[in-house]
DNA sequence: CACGCTCCTGACGAAAGCAGTCGAGAAGGT
DNA sequence: ACCTTCTCGACTGCTTTCGTCAGGAGCGTG
């Protein structure tokens, strides 16, 4: 139920991205621009890559650029780039556990947890962020006072 | 984004205790019931004592209960009992983060994850899991076919 | 009141994950 | 050639997770 450094820092990363139109983007101009470790940003950027949501060029005028247009990339697709499945329990996904006695519809109580996640992480945008148009939904979760207390 | 052994065990003793009635549950009894590393639950158990879900009492027919009726005792509570808050982003609240730069507006979409973790786990009850009466809300989640995908 | 039962508590430990750092290399531009 | 920038594996130190172990403290019964 945390959010970790890792998957913070690459959402941070796309987001920055997307705001700039032309041309490749030096890694070290995005770890200034996020206040990130340098070189732990460019293993970031370098799953990423692998994932196929940043390309990268080498040498001068190279850096990374946005593979999609951002309007097409999820929070939810930047996170399991770096981290993998979204929910887990117990390292399993939650489909896959079986629980006895009084627990059994346990499972569903978790299938409902991460279908909520989903609900918020796969439908905001990259560009979403940056621009600060947040779908309507999460605008109404974030607009709610007791959504920022903290419990 | 992950629920640990130690929250899941804690959740599901808590539902085996709601299903006993009358008189304390002794600790070996519930490790069995739910598969449970004896030695582990135990100290899950204490940690929920020490929050006020559970009472005990040691010696011969000794053994643990809830502290109230299990239709008070949500999720939630049981999970911050043993893990501490339940959405944080770096070891940190959400609405404590402070962002530059075009990521401003991430900390909302984390306030958004975090209500909406919350919509399910305080809304759900010991008793709830135990009876298999889920809420509507949590029914209509877990009814979807794709929140069962795994992605 | 002695004894057995059960919870209570702190200490310990192995393993994995997290958050980086380091250094060498490969590719690109000029 | 040469400088720039990404690429990638190895390594480190710290914390968290998931337990186990041993001893003690309180409770009930004979």
């Amino acid at each position: 139920m945390r959010v970790s450094a890792k998957a913070d820092y690459a959402v941070r990363a796309a987001a920055e991205l997307a705001a700039v139109e032309d041309g490749p983007v030096k890694g070290e101009r995005l770890a200034e621009a996020q206040d990130i470790p340098l070189q732990f940003l460019e293993h970031i950027l370098l799953e990423l890559k692998h994932a196929g949501i940043v390309r990268a060029r080498r040498g001068a005028k190279g850096g990374y650029w946005l593979a999609r247009p951002p309007e097409e990339i999820t929070i939810a697709d930047v996170i399991r780039a770096v981290e993998g499945p979204i929910a887990n329990v117990q390292s399993a996904p939650p489909e896959s556990v079986h629980y006895r006695g009084k627990a059994e519809h346990l499972v569903e109580v978790w299938i409902a947890v991460r279908a909520n996640l989903r609900a918020v992480l796969e439908h905001t945008t990259i560009a979403d962020v940056t621009s600060g148009k947040l779908p309507k939904a999460v605008k109404r979760l974030a607009a709610s006072p007791d959504a920022w207390e903290h419990r």
